[in-house]
DNA sequence: ACATTGACCTGGGAGC
DNA sequence: TGCTCCCAGGTCAATG
């Protein structure tokens, strides 16, 4: 569920209640994620203080004493923070108790996601140490982009999405950027002219920025830290609106899959 | 080196 | 009501 605003989202959410804490309790109830939490991850994290809570791509990043803990919500996960009163759902998979009695809970139905511990530097670790700028960063620019698309034979959707290029793009904002550019998702990466470059990276930046001030979109179940929703599925153009008028022209949206993912655009406004 | 596909897992909705 | 099928916001690993 968690693009990159929504993950943003969280990281705002829970850094008033969780930094500068001791850790006093960590529940595991379930230790198969994407990748088994390691056995010790309790005993490891106990008395440790969670100095700064940081955001690369879509992991979040806990700064401790002696190391770091990466977690990422994966497709359904979500970090709340609850009361020790607060039923434990189904799926709440992992507890860290602060000193301040507060809970940070992550529950995430479908385990895609991750929560690890690393003491070497962060940017050297395995899952991060490849993945390219991020997209909010001025190494994002159209200059960058332009140059790593030529020559390249997939489609400029897949392209964007692949973090090895920028980090943070994910399906609802890949549809709705190309849209905003008037862009053809099946376009080619290398035929991406220096003008439609110059136009995306902007538009990637701008629509990013905007979901995280609506608090992220929420399509079924997101919701942030505080149990809110987030407001920006109501400014989606594209996403999920197969076969409704586009906004700026009123031509039927259209829909396909594109490397097994559901992809939106509009025909007349994004020719190919 | 690059491109494509499968895999991981549960829940919700559509259709019968 | 209940069954089956398809779909879902991510991304690593294996394959060609």
């Amino acid at each position: 569920m968690p693009e990159l605003p929504e993950v943003e989202t969280t990281r705002c959410g829970i850094t008033p209640h969780v930094k500068g804490q001791k850790i006093s309790q960590v529940t595991i109830r379930h230790f198969q994620l994407r990748w088994p939490i390691q056995d010790d991850l309790a005993s490891v994290l106990q008395l440790q203080t969670i100095h700064s809570i940081e955001r690369r791509a879509k992991y979040l990043l806990f700064k401790c004493d002696s190391g770091t803990l990466i977690i990422h919500l994966g497709m359904s996960g979500s970090l709340q923070i609850v009361s020790e009163s607060d039923p434990i759902a189904k799926h709440a998979h992992l507890d860290i108790r602060c000193g301040n009695d507060l809970i940070l809970r992550f529950t995430d139905p479908r385990r895609f996601g991750a929560v690890l511990w690393t003491s070497e530097p962060i940017e050297q670790h395995t899952l991060l140490k490849h993945l390219g700028p991020e997209p909010l960063s001025d190494d994002f620019s159209a200059d960058y982009l332009y140059k790593i698309t030529r020559n390249r034979r997939t489609t400029i959707k897949t392209f964007i999405m692949n973090g090895q290029h920028v980090v943070g793009v994910g399906n609802i904002y890949a549809n709705e950027a190309l849209f905003l550019a008037g862009i053809h998702p099946k376009t080619l990466a290398g035929k991406l002219s220096k003008k439609k470059s110059e136009c995306l990276v902007p538009v990637i930046k701008n629509v990013l920025k905007k979901a995280i001030e609506a608090g992220g979109t929420t399509l079924k179940d997101f919701r942030n830290s505080d149990g809110k929703p987030g407001y920006f599925a109501q400014q989606l153009h594209v996403y999920g609106r197969e076969g409704e008028a586009c906004t700026q022209c009123g031509t039927a949206i259209s829909h396909y899959k594109e490397a097994q993912r559901a992809t939106y655009f509009c025909p007349e406004c994004q020719p190919r």
